[in-house]
DNA sequence: CCTTTTGTTGCGAGCTGTTCTCATTACGCT
DNA sequence: AGCGTAATGAGAACAGCTCGCAACAAAAGG
């Protein structure tokens, strides 16, 4: 029989976000969460990939329930959710280096790519400004062809 | 009896661009590309709206069609798509004077601003340039608050 | 420990926006 | 007017997502 250990480990982030909301850390959750990490930022998921890979390693965790902790990881800024316009609404890891990144996606086979652009942070905070908007959030979708789909 | 005029009258851009494709021109698509032009360009309107707009001044047309003619309007580059994340999509007049303006939406009440900054058209086609990418479209869509719904 | 409380899960039903199927209608051409 | 074929209407089907509820399980209290 193994005992726990004697000394209180430190909580994850994501754990203790959960404690201070009245909220509580799940197997689900984790494996939830551990998936994204494991997989590395840059990878935009559907809510029906995380539940496919999650099948495929073992993890049983239902459809409905991944649903629930897309929502909850987004709203505690551990994923972003993007809106790439065809199919469903996708979750990415939020590197918290690379925050306000935009998305190139290629609409014929949907290889996406990342990039950076200040300009377009900036013309979101003017645009706000002009209107008198509180900005919460900006992104810039370029809608193009890849090299590969491009030459036919 | 009345006779129809003798003369031919020019088609309308609509009207030919349908022809060239072997399409035709039916009363109902008439009258959903009608509805947006007089309805004005600025003009965000879901599939479903236009549905009742038309019911309610009595021009019945189904909403199957409706979709249909507004994915045509879009391929024939006589409506704009736009994907304003919460609920459906929604579709304006492509204004060729401000072909490339972006949306300020006010997520709680969906009040939608216009706005052009030449800066996001640039990052869009950088963007595309760096990856090799072929560009087809870029939109930015900046989620805010709008006064009213940002002070309570 | 055992009990109570309360947040969470899984399942299936339900909902919303959109597309599909197919029989019927009607545009455009001669 | 008649023909070939595109387009429509009506409803079924579908995709993506949310909900309701009974069963479950983590905290909290005694
Ligand atoms: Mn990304
Ligand atoms: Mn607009
Ligand atoms: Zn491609
Ligand atoms: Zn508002």
């Amino acid at each position: 029989m193994i005992s726990p250990p004697s000394y209180r480990s430190h909580p994850s982030p994501f754990e203790s976000g959960l404690r201070s909301d009245g909220k509580r850390m799940t197997p689900q959750r984790k494996k939830v969460l551990s998936l994204f990490e494991e997989i590395g930022s840059g990878i935009h998921l559907s809510a029906e990939e995380v539940h496919s890979k999650l099948t495929i390693s073992g993890e049983k965790v239902s459809l409905a329930t991944i649903y629930r902790t897309l929502r909850l990881l987004v709203k505690m800024t551990f994923l972003n959710e993007l809106d790439l316009s065809e199919g469903g609404n996708r979750f990415e890891l939020l590197s918290h280096d690379h925050p306000d990144h935009h998305h190139l996606i290629c609409i014929r086979c949907g290889r996406t790519e990342e990039f950076e652009n200040n300009n377009v942070i900036n013309a979101g905070k003017e645009a706000a400004t002009n209107f008198g908007f509180k900005l919460l959030e900006s992104s810039l979708n370029v809608r193009a062809l890849c090299p590969k789909c491009s030459n036919k």
